[in-house]
DNA sequence: CCTGTAACTTGCATATCGCAAGTCACTAGC
DNA sequence: GCTAGTGACTTGCGATATGCAAGTTACAGG
């Protein structure tokens, strides 16, 4: 193997994996109920759509989205969370509390928890 | 202001402020009891000085980190959590126990909580 | 005066980002 | 059959960010 780590530190390793601006976005998006890429794109805060498909490669690499064809012709696909993508919610739930505390402008914990009842999860 | 979100969701403002590599490690090594830019200059990753520079004042502008001086001659500072940075504990928290979980080759979760009480936290 | 140390800053090459536009494989309508 | 439209990407390229090395400032100690 060739994944050279900067330490033996759980926290950097995660960063290394999930250290941007985009890759936890896209987590929340598929926990949210975002499957397409199409979906995926349409979130409030567009993502560039190189960054996506990007994105959406390492995190299936890494094992924490599955992409599968749920239509063949024309193909397309959806991307679903693994347990191991799953298991990130804590690390989201963490940034939702801290952010909806501290960025003021920013929907409150209880709008968020709505938003995530009525997307059925 | 000129702060322009991306978006009003809590999880992208905090990735805003902190979504890159090096930025939670700081948080993290402050938590962990280093509080002179040496000392976090030390810390196993090695992060680049201007980088660490850089994220410092970023820090302190976003009112997560408060720069004091403890000796006045020569000039020495100290770097302190202040609460708002305190409260960032349960993201780093969760963080660990995902890459404790899913990275190999990274410490246990049981080390690092050792290595803390040992840091005196 | 010379060496050492903490806390940065600067220069510069490389890497990553982000916008716009283009591609590919189809399907549906005329 | 021809054209427009859609989903899922890919490509080009300028702008921004990163990372290494070296330099700077302000002192202390011998």
């Amino acid at each position: 193997m060739t994944d050279c780590k900067r330490s033996a530190c759980p926290v950097a390793c995660t960063l290394d994996l999930l250290g941007d601006k985009w890759t936890l976005l896209v987590v929340r998006d598929l926990l949210l109920g975002r499957h397409t890429y199409k979906a995926l794109q349409s979130s409030p805060e567009s993502i560039p759509s190189n960054i996506l498909a990007d994105r959406l490669k390492r995190l299936e690499r890494e094992g924490i989205v599955r992409k599968a064809l749920y239509q063949e012709r024309p193909p397309r696909y959806e991307y679903h969370l693994t347990g191991k993508g799953l298991d990130l919610a804590p690390v989201l739930h963490a940034m939702l509390n801290w952010g909806s505390t501290y960025v003021p402008g920013t929907m409150s914990k209880e709008d968020v928890e709505a938003l995530l009842k009525n997307s059925g999860i």
